[in-house]
RNA sequence: CGGGGCGUAGCGCAGACCGGUAGCGCACCUGAAUGGGGUUCAGGAGGUCGCUGGUUCAAAUCCAGUCGCCCCGACCA
């Protein structure tokens, strides 16, 4: 029972999305800003949970903030070789100020590993400085080609971390676990969402990283998001910006640093991988809000009664759930239950003179929609029950993302077992091949390499595509 | 950069071939009734037809130019 105004995922997917970010009202076109988009006040609410939930867990981990310029003298980006082939191409430029041409361009940061490098190069002297553990919330920009509401914008939030370490081992150390302690944490506990942890390979990596890691996601199509990625830069940027510091020995020393992050695409993530025909689902512990009372009423005294009834239920829910009242006068109960159920909030009451005469109330699950997902319950314990209840909705979407997952995510031996995986899902195979045997399998298959999985099999196999035996296996699939 | 499409009310569209001073649906505003799964009736407001120029007594409509947006591909993640 797709709702109207929502094209059926079966039908068109890609359409899906869009009517849901536009019908869900978390975000406008910004027509008049090429490839920028307005974040609504629904979806910022949804982006303010997530840097919630991440930023606990970055200064849980011992992380602090701070704040560096937008712009970025353009021969910053110019220092270090891989980065400069990497981001040039996306890279918008500011020219003029004051009136004024300027001597030297600035850019609008894509990411700011160069700028940050060049302050952490004044900052460190001496191995008692380390490490530094810095993270900043901010927006970036990158002029792509073609942009999706979330998934790919020109501008887009996000917090990168920029750490630096005296030794390789503790620049790999950060590196992991973010991506195990925040990153993953983060996105399987809070948005429900599982993920496959794993290394990048050379052709993906960041450009300038010595390795990326990163958490993958599959959408509801079978296709792959990359939710989050952890970086170590090993000394690249170091040497790029002169980062040193003197050891214990006296011996000036090249330092090792990293960087990480995610970004506002996690909120595309969100909608693609649990939300359904009827709109948007998001999971209990994120939603801005977590169950939404629609009171029903036919006249004055009936009104007074049910609403009476509404404040004494929720004064009992102060601080324990984040709630919102329906009073709007103007729309029927029906109505609010649709727009409640496109918007994704977890769970619904509805309260009516029934329910004040029997003491009961109707409480609806958005994860089973339409009346299917409907009881009527005491309002003796509700309190509990719908804590309870977002509880169990929460383990019961990342329980359904899981089953997707696995049931698409195939084994391949051969290559035609590999074509014909990525039209469907993942595809887990083992690999020997090289960089231009994968471009050469992006061309034929549009599937990349998403990750070499930090789980490995115990035994060996044989390359998919060149049979030499490797115990290295990797996943394949088509990505956003 | 190549191929295609589109600019008319907030949104979606009709009107254009055949020139005569702009219309439909939804949304919006007012009132009444309705109210447990997208409520009904009545009334109302809202448009320099992307922009510039030309042809004409008269241009949304014909002609020329120009700007912008969308889709597909290339590119990127």
């Amino acid at each position: 029972m797709a709702k109207e105004g929502i094209t059926p995922r079966a039908q068109d997917y890609s359409q899906w999305y869009l009517d849901i970010v536009r019908q869900a009202d978390l975000a406008d076109y910004a027509e008049i800003v090429r490839g920028c988009i307005v974040f609504k006040p629904t979806g910022y609410a949804i982006w303010e949970g997530i840097q919630r939930g991440l930023d606990e867990r970055i200064k849980a981990t011992g992380h602090v903030n701070a704040y560096f310029p937008l712009l970025i003298p353009k021969s910053f980006l110019m220092r270090e070789a891989e980065h400069v082939e990497g981001f040039a191409p996306e890279v918008v430029e500011v020219t003029r100020g004051g009136g004024e041409e300027l001597a030297e361009p600035y850019v609008v940061r894509p990411t700011s590993e160069t700028i940050i490098g060049y302050f952490y190069a004044k900052w460190v002297r001496s191995w008692r400085d380390l490490p530094v553990l810095i993270n900043q919330w901010a927006n970036v920009m990158r002029w792509e080609m073609r942009t999706r509401p979330f998934l790919r914008t020109a501008e887009f939030l996000w917090q990168e971390g920029h750490t630096v370490h005296a030794t390789e081992a503790d620049a790999e150390h950060e590196t992991l676990m973010i991506l195990n302690d925040v990153y993953t944490d983060f996105v399987e506990q809070e948005m429900a969402v599982p993920v496959i942890r794993g290394l990048k390979t050379e052709k993906e990596k960041f450009p300038g990283a010595l390795r990326s890691y990163c958490i993958e996601a599959m959408m509801q199509d079978g296709r792959a998001l990359q939710a989050g990625t952890s970086h170590n830069l090993g000394q690249n940027f170091a040497r790029a910006f002169d980062i040193t510091f003197t050891n214990q020995n006296n011996t000036i020393q090249h330092a090792w640093t990293t960087s990480w992050g995610v970004s506002t695409r996690l909120i595309g993530a969100l909608i693609m991988a649990h939300s359904d025909d009827d709109g948007l689902i998001i999971p209990p512990r994120l939603a801005p809000t977590q169950v939404v009372v629609v009171p029903i009423y036919r006249n004055d005294t009936e009104r007074s009664t049910v609403m009476e009834a509404v404040q004494r239920i929720t004064a009992l829910w102060r601080g324990k759930l984040r709630f919102r009242v329906d009073d709007r006068d103007n729309l029927t109960p029906g109505y609010k239950f649709n727009e409640w159920e496109l918007k994704g909030i977890p769970v619904r009451i509805e309260l009516g003179p029934r329910d004040v005469q029997q003491d009961t109330v109707a409480i609806a699950r958005r994860d089973i929609p339409g009346r299917a997902g409907k009881a009527f319950v005491s309002q003796s314990g509700l309190t509990e029950r719908i804590e309870a209840l977002l509880v169990e909705i929460q383990q019961s979407l990342f329980d359904r993302a899981l089953t997707f997952r696995d049931a698409h995510t195939f084994d391949a031996r051969t290559y035609a077992e590999l074509v014909e995986g990525v039209e469907r899902g993942f595809v887990r195979c083992y690999w020997a091949g090289t960089t231009d045997d994968e471009r050469r399998i992006q061309e034929e298959t549009r599937a990349t390499i998403r990750c070499i999985p930090l789980d490995q099999p115990a035994s060996a196999g044989r390359c998919v595509l060149t049979g030499a035996e490797t115990t290295q296996q990797v996943v394949f699939a088509r990505a956003y």
